[in-house]
DNA sequence: GGTGCCATGTAACGCGTTACATGATTAT
DNA sequence: ATAATCATGTAACGCGTTACATGGCACC
């Protein structure tokens, strides 16, 4: 759903073909390992613009080197970019993994609820140390979109280690919370028994 | 990836037909409205996990009412399940799309950025307002799932205002840097001009 | 007889991924 | 010559979604 919209955005700034476009994209997040989008979803999402209309095949340029298919905004782009930037953007879902393996593993009795708090602990406090350096060593006047991101992340696995030591705090009450177990009712009486 | 697990999960406690997988899966999450799993992914996930070898049909039954496929888990589904219990799992990507969209509005120059800012935070307060409502009007004997998501989705919220806050600060930084507009250089001496 | 739950799917699409394939130019 | 970079794609798959379709049974 972003990469479409990145797409729009960097159309609107001037015509472009696939190939600037990936390169423009990696720049503004600020390099590969911060969102790396191959060229494959570039030129299928490129596709997709221009068979809903939003992108126009501008031009083929070949005064030298490959081919280029220069691609361009449309109206319907326009329209689409700007209902894009008028609204906000709703924070990841709450579809929470770690939450269901917790679950997971007290239903099916296949893992012991405290080893999984743990691993998730130390997994994720290894994760924080890693960023942290990678944060202690980036370069303010150049790495300025990658420690952006990186003091987000930290901000975020800090709440996640929170949330975990609330949960282990609780571990009981959802261990002995009422799990409706349905006893799945298959209704009417059994045939040819 | 997760549904995958979890239907790996529940059919480990004991074999299950489609339907049952879906309320089990909802009531571990407590509710549809924490994670709602459409019957069409359940059934086709079945699907991979059988052509994959992880799960096997077991029985048809047909003793009263429609007929239910009933499936089971397969020792490769145990081997599985297990990879899943032993590894942590990594918080939710770096992609973040409010930073996306704040570079493409810079460099489009189709959109104010401190418009974007007050747009993203009063959405993001919207949202902190809604869900701490929710919360204090869950019921901490019966909702607990709910209300630990809750929390977390509350902790991320307000992480997510503080790095706006952040972002804001240093929107001058962000403007003022150098970015990287590859000139796009197309080489070789231009053929047939 | 209608509504609604139980239970099963298929089809098509969107987004993202990996892997594969092609070909031209530039620098060594 | 060959490796790197520029530039374009296709094919197939995984996960998730919406929409559609079928049919039995229960309850009123």
């Amino acid at each position: 759903m972003s990469v479409r919209h990145a797409v729009l955005g960097l159309l609107a700034q001037r015509p472009r073909h696939g190939y600037e476009l990936r390169a423009a994209f990696q720049a503004l997040v600020g390099g590969e390992e911060n969102w790396d989008v191959k060229p494959a979803q570039i030129y299928t999402t490129l596709t997709r613009l221009e068979q809903g209309g939003f992108v126009a095949e501008d031009s083929v340029e070949q005064d030298a080197g490959p081919e280029k298919r220069i691609y361009a905004i449309t109206l319907a782009g326009r329209k689409t970019l700007n209902e894009w930037f008028a609204c906000g953007i709703e924070p990841e879902h709450q579809h929470d993994e770690f939450f269901l393996k917790l679950m997971i593993g007290l239903v099916s009795g296949a893992a012991d609820p405290c080893r999984l708090i743990q691993t998730q602990r130390a997994y994720l406090f290894q994760e924080l140390h890693d960023l942290t350096e990678q944060r202690s060593q980036a370069d303010p006047s150049r790495e300025l979109a990658k420690i952006l991101l990186l003091d987000k992340a930290v901000m975020h696995l800090e709440a996640d280690l929170r949330w975990l030591d609330m949960i282990e705090g609780r571990l009981d009450d959802i261990k002995h919370q009422p799990l409706p177990e349905p006893e799945s009712k298959p209704r009417g009486r059994p045939r040819k028994i």
